[in-house]
DNA sequence: ATTTTTCTGTAACATATGTTACAAAGGCCA
DNA sequence: TGGCCTTTGTAACATATGTTACAGAAAAAT
């Protein structure tokens, strides 16, 4: 069965393994492949996460609901990652949001317990989980930094500087403004607005998705 | 040594094993236990986190700089609890942050390779481990969550009503403005005029600490 | 080549929040 | 009691961002 999904040794959870490694460690462990249609839910938010989920195919979706019952999508989710590595172990067990198939899916399913046998078993697929879930810390760590301390041009500026670190000064952005959007938590045309302001104070240039960095001072200044 | 701080027994990452079984643990594995005086620093943004330091008296503060060089406080940390766990695994190793003692501290740091001695010999702490990280990405994502999704009425409301949830509709505010303020990433006169806001609305009957919940529905609409 | 979809640029307008400031109320302590 | 400090209530004003809308450009699909 695992052999069948040979994409698996790039899941982070399996990486640095082969694909033999992989389901010989499966051999004397629980888990199932489950298939589900699209539109389907395969969890409420709220059920208890006592396994884990490996996307195989297809794609699925997490989306928050709120006291008012409205529900906002939060990210998709493709082979091979898992779900939700953040709430199998930890004070909370319940999933903090629906998961919903995009299409037809197939999803790994391993219960806590044969998690827990496959770590004693293979020492590396215990660092690979936890380098899953400090990842995922790591992750939301710099979203808040994002979120909670700049403006939006302060985003922007960051973003680019993250470029000049590396020595580059031109810059092809590799996302659409609204994946920049997204990733900031403002709307798009305010991402315009904010490039174009940067240009006009001669800090950039911009055309399109070319971005010439003039003035590095000045856009560290923007982080405010 | 470790005998000498049995609090231990209190930090997340030794939670349900006693004094001397941390200890014995311990054994035979390398730690220290550092002095520091009131104000030194302990680790700069950017150092390599090869080793796990948790606090044994006194306490410090995380402080986040940005690319101008500002600092700003994230968080105090006081024993005995854990500094970076997300960081010791996972694709960045470098501490996000300064940290920087409050006062005379001292704190007990142990290798990154005593921490998988340990985790291997004590399948418990490697759990507290787990535990500890998915903490720390359960409250960082409950973070988000508010920081992003709601407007501050929304977040007064969803503040409000975790109340609710507990039968209480008679509130008497356990903060300040203040540090509301600073929970919700805003500032204070903000949470007065959303307050006066929600209340001119007719949804609570505030008055200074004393809050009355009068339309619980009408507070759910609020998280929009 | 043509159509369709996505992306960009931009505008006018609405609104939420920050900024600054000050006065009144409540706690604390000497 | 009086004087200090913290907290609250509130106001006027500035500003950043969201909302909605539309047109042209680019990219993808047919």
């Amino acid at each position: 069965m695992i052999q069948d999904y040979p994409f698996l040794e790039k899941s982070p959870l399996f990486r640095g393994l082969s694909i033999e490694e992989i389901s010989s460690a499966f051999a004397d462990v629980h888990y199932q492949v489950k298939k589900y249609s699209k539109g389907q839910m395969v969890v409420s938010a709220g059920d208890k996460v006592d396994r884990l989920l490996i996307v195989l195919s297809g794609s699925v979706k997490g989306e928050m609901i709120d006291f008012s019952g409205k529900t906002i999508k939060i990210e998709d989710i493709n082979p091979p990652m898992p779900l939700a590595v953040a709430f199998l172990f930890g004070k909370s067990n319940t999933f903090p949001v629906n998961i919903i198939t995009n299409e037809d899916s197939e999803l790994l399913v391993i219960p806590k317990e044969s998690i827990l046998r496959l770590f004693q078993e293979n020492k590396m697929m215990l660092l690979n989980f936890l380098n899953a879930i400090s990842n995922r810390s790591q992750f939301l760590s710099q979203k808040i930094k994002f979120l909670n301390f700049t403006t939006i041009k302060g985003k922007i500026a960051n973003y680019l500087l993250q470029y000049v670190s590396q020595g580059i000064l031109e810059v092809v952005l590799d996302k659409s403004q609204n994946e920049l959007a997204e990733l900031f938590g403002v709307t798009r045309p305010s991402v315009g607005r904010g490039i174009r302001d940067l240009h006009n104070e001669g800090l950039i240039e911009a055309n399109g998705k070319n971005i010439k960095l003039i003035d590095i001072q000045g856009l560290k200044e923007c982080l405010k």
